[in-house]
DNA sequence: AAAGGACAGTGACACGCATCACGCTATAAC
DNA sequence: GTTATAGCGTGATGCGTGTCACTGTCCTTT
């Protein structure tokens, strides 16, 4: 579908305008105009949005319930404190984008719930997803780190509620605590080695079935398995999980119908189950 | 080539003994074979290698002369005495292996001088290289910081020497440190950089002459441009080059051919100059 | 109720390129 | 000298899959 890709703002389309970090170029409907004051991410209307929307609302990171949990929400008391001084909320309904490819980076977004598409794409409207972020997981950190663009854009894909830090404050706190550096750097050192995993699903499969089914075994990695099953959660359409394997949306139907009438899984709706796990792991090992 | 992937162990052969810091497997020359103490890296005659080989050797890096230019290592006189505490350094000819896919992290090597080759391959052999590095650079970051296993194989290609750094003294470094613990993430960030960029030269291109334009584009970026032409050095082989954009070796040379003979450019030995860089970009953007 | 859009399913076709199979030239090994 | 080995150059072939084109099914909008 051209249009998804056409909707974003290629990269060589963002100004270098030097006052820019809280400002960025969007398309609407049909034509790009300039927005100002989008540190909070913008709505698929355009406008600004900060006031609560969707589900799950958390309204400070010392009682958040899921602050155990998550890598750079387990500090100590007394930075999470710090951080939370700097922090400013928001929430985002499905469709929303934090950031786009290719914007000066103003600062890191911590998703607090809800999921968040990761893609990059090509002047010709071509998409490449390269991951969907979980919560806990904070978003635009190299760039944000290295003082350089975005090199991705996100999009919400499930209303999300998120923190966001701006880049000056986000590096000074870093510089006076050691420990949330190191969780940056954890951080960072997971989201690059998601990266190499698609990087291998990509590169070194010779049939676009050989990488949906590493696609199928990666994402199955984080699921229980029971009696060989593996019952699983895949909210994607055929269209997003070709552009995750770089394939076409035709051939990832014709793969999928195919494993489903050789017994290898099972769809019910955006469920799915894998009744061959083994199956599965053969056409990637060839 | 099938050779290049087979001498590699792959991650599954790597054994998951508690004491494995610092042993790994590796294939000499038909059958793989366990080896103990390779912190230092091995050679590929399987011997451990400690004593300077191949060119310039630095003695100190107080008084390293690339001391500056370097992210990791343009740090305060103090942090790089106490850098220097806990480093052990060696020399590594052509063919040595720092580390292998799938081995336990067991701390970090800071690349010196000579250039080393990052790759990924699969159990039938087939190889994907992510990157080649450069001086400067630290390798084994990602793995040595979350704590899980290198991801990558890093091979050297041209005669090295590097710094290694154990885990254990890395980490704790890194906590008293938190100027060393930004550059750290720096470091992170723009090797992710790095892996998205060669993610876009993979995924979202449409034909293989796309990728070797979008790689010739990337790799000319760190050279200069004098009227319109680009002169720079690849030294690589038609087959290292295909494993870089995931193609064959066959149509590289075919393709480099063609691009000759389009008077896109022109090969003199390892060194390749670009022409028409504009014709190279329209490719790109179809 | 009608209209429109998002998404899945399927057939037909053409063409790119991986693969196999050679030959050819260098450099290294002995 | 001869023999190996690594790398490049090219032809022939066939499979895979991207692309186009169309149908059918939901679901939302008005």
């Amino acid at each position: 579908m051209f249009i998804t890709g056409a909707l974003r703002a290629p990269r060589y389309n963002v100004t270098e305008a030097s006052d820019f970090m809280l400002t960025g170029w969007r398309r609407n409907p049909n034509r790009f105009q300039f927005v100002t004051k989008l540190e909070g991410g913008i709505l698929p209307d355009g406008t600004n949005m900060r006031t609560p929307y969707g589900l799950e609302i958390i309204e400070n990171c010392l009682s958040c319930p899921h602050r155990e949990e998550r890598l750079f929400c387990n500090l100590p008391e007394q930075t999470v404190k710090a951080l939370s001084a700097i922090t400013s909320s928001a929430s985002y309904p499905k469709g929303a984008t934090l950031f786009v490819e290719g914007q000066p980076a103003r600062g890191v977004f911590i998703l607090c719930s809800g999921r968040v598409k990761l893609s990059t794409s090509s002047a010709d409207g071509k998409t490449l997803i390269l991951r969907i972020s979980e919560p806990g997981e904070v978003l635009g950190l190299p760039a944000t780190v290295t003082g350089t663009c975005y090199e991705l854009t996100a999009d919400v894909v499930e209303p999300a509620q998120s923190n966001f830090i701006a880049r000056n404050d986000f590096l000074a706190f870093l510089k006076d605590n050691g420990e949330a550096a190191l969780r940056v750097a954890q951080q960072l050192g997971e989201t690059y080695h998601a990266a190499v995993a698609e990087m291998r699903t990509i590169g070194l499969s010779h049939s676009a079935g050989e990488k949906l089914a590493r696609f199928l075994l990666e994402w199955a990695a984080n699921y229980p398995e029971e009696k060989g099953q593996i019952r699983l959660k895949l909210t994607l359409t055929h269209e997003e999980i070709a552009q995750m394997i770089g394939s076409s949306r035709e051939t990832v139907t014709r793969l999928l119908a195919d494993f489903r009438r050789k017994q290898l899984l099972q769809v019910m709706g955006s469920t799915l189950i894998i009744k061959n796990k083994a199956a599965l792991q053969s056409i990637v090992t060839g």
